[in-house]
DNA sequence: CAATTACATATGAGAAAACAGATATAGTTG
DNA sequence: CAACTATATCTGTTTTCTCATATGTAATTG
C-alpha cells in the first residue's frame, strides 16, 4: 500500500468517516452509510468507489443492495493507523455513530 | 488536532517526505531538505509553511537559515500515525534519506 | 409468464473550488 | 552585497459537488 495513496484516499472528511464506521461496525450498506453520514446517495457512493478504488475496501452485492467493509488484506501499518484514528478522535464520529445505531443496521434497505 | 486537517497536510509526497526525514532526523534545515528531496527552494518552502500551518512542524531561525523539526506537541496518536507510516514504508524515504547522509547535516548552508 | 413499477446503487457531465508547480521577487541576516 | 528563505502571481491540473440518468434487481400486476 502506497503511504501517498492511502492518505490521500482518507483526507476527506467523507471517507473517512465512512473508514471509521466501517471499522466500528465491520459491514454495512450504502444506505446505512447515508444515513450515517447525513450525505446524498450519489455523493457517498462516489467516495465509496473511491476508497476501493484505493484498496481500502471491498464490497459484496446481495441482492439490491451493496455491502462494503474494510479490506482484510490491508496492509497491517495502514489498519493500525485506522486504529489509532478511531480510537483517539471519538468525537470525529460520535454523531455518525449514533445515528446509525438509531436504526438497527440496514433497517433502511 | 483535527485528523482531516492532519490526513490533508500529508497526503502529499513532498511534506510526507520531509516529515519522516524529520522524524528521522529531528532537526533539518530548508536546504537539507532540499537536498535530500531534491526539489526546488519554493516549492520545499511552501511545503513547510503548509506543514506548520496544519500544526506538524515547529521551526525556528538561526542567522541566516531556518530549522525545522516536528511539532513537539503534536498529538500522541498522530506521532503514532508517523511511526507506523516511517517504520513500515522504509522504501518511501530510503533514497531521500541517503542523499541526507551523504553530506553531514547541514552542511550546504 | 411477460410487462411494469419500485428501489438501491453507480456513473456521466458540467461547473466551481482547491491545489501544485514555476518563475520572479521580496525579506532578512551577516 | 551575498546567501538563505519566504511569498506573490499566474497557469494548468485535480477534486468535489450537484443534477440527471443508467444499471441491475426485486416485487407487482395482468
Amino acid at each position: 500500500m502506497d503511504p501517498i495513496t492511502f492518505y490521500k484516499a482518507i483526507a476527506d472528511a467523507t471517507r473517512l468517516r465512512a473508514l471509521l464506521l466501517l471499522w466500528h461496525n465491520t459491514e454495512l450498506c450504502v444506505c446505512d452509510l447515508m444515513q450515517a453520514l447525513t450525505e446524498s446517495q450519489p455523493k457517498v457512493s462516489r467516495h465509496l468507489a473511491i476508497l476501493k478504488q484505493a484498496g481500502l475496501v471491498q464490497h459484496r452485492k446481495q441482492g439490491l443492495w451493496v455491502f462494503y467493509r474494510l479490506e482484510p488484506t490491508l496492509a497491517d501499518w495502514a489498519k493500525s493507523v485506522l486504529q489509532q484514528t478511531a480510537l483517539h478522535n471519538p468525537e470525529f464520529i460520535q454523531l455518525n455513530l449514533a445515528r446509525l445505531t438509531q436504526q438497527p443496521a440496514s433497517a433502511c434497505c
